[in-house]
DNA sequence: GTATTTGCAAATGATTTGCAGTGCT
DNA sequence: AGCACTGCAAATCATTTGCAAATAC
């Protein structure tokens, strides 16, 4: 129910395939196409990829989401929330999210935009995370 | 003829191709896949795709050059620098670098990656530059 | 001379589109 | 009812692969 008024407050008709694709990434975080795919597929056989793509450029348009380009890998999307950065690990791939204030960042960032009206900012860290340190 | 050295200090043959690859991105900063096949083909008509795309991830491999991957623009490549951020205006389309201590950005960008054993920092800024400002 | 690289053509993968039928509001 | 949405199949665009001929060292 949360999730098809997130939907209709963007002008967007709630339909349980929209539904469903806002559910899984509520849960996953970040995923791709394929993942998302495979998954909404057991629940909702009918689903064709054609419909994924439409509905994800549908939500984009009206930032409900967003997509995260990582280089070295696959597309992945996010439901649109407060500012953060991302963080992967190369070892295991894991994509996990840090908090960031973009204002303050840009401002002791040392950061040179001069003229720039700067609004958003993407920062992929990558690094091996603590786990796989370990091994 | 620094180009060439370039290309054996990584222990990648000196080929024509490969060596208009790196003029060219030398030149232009970042370029797309489609934008060097152009240029390139002007001067070195029988280059192929395939070619392209072979060089590039051989040069990827050994860290001559990097991958770029902007949030709804085409993936671009750029010869690896020093380490820096990435402008973007959604106006015009320009991509301009400007410069970053990766370390102090993180010491001084309040991020909380304990436990990960950070390597590197890929960072897009977008906004309006000051020409497209103007208008 | 030998191992790498090139370029072609074909294969694969990712994303988009047209259109008839269906479903939300 | 009316317009937006779905799903299929086909189209398009991006990237990769196999292989024989050419080339760097």
């Amino acid at each position: 129910m949360k999730h098809e008024n997130l939907l209709k407050q963007h002008r967007l008709k709630a339909t349980p395939q929209r539904i469903a694709i806002i559910e899984l990434m509520q849960h996953a975080g970040h995923i791709s196409i394929e993942d998302l795919y495979d998954v909404i597929r057991k629940k909702f056989a009918s689903i064709s990829l054609a419909t994924l793509y439409k509905n994800i450029h549908s939500m984009m348009d009206v930032s409900l989401i967003r997509e995260v380009k990582i280089p070295g890998h696959k597309t992945k999307y996010e439901i649109e929330k407060s500012s953060h950065a991302h963080v992967m690990c190369k070892q295991c791939g894991e994509l996990k999210d840090i908090p960031v204030d973009p204002a303050s960042l840009l401002q002791t960032g040392g950061f040179d935009i001069s003229g720039y009206k700067a609004d958003d900012v993407s920062i992929v860290i990558s690094g091996i995370c603590s786990d796989c340190q370990q091994k």
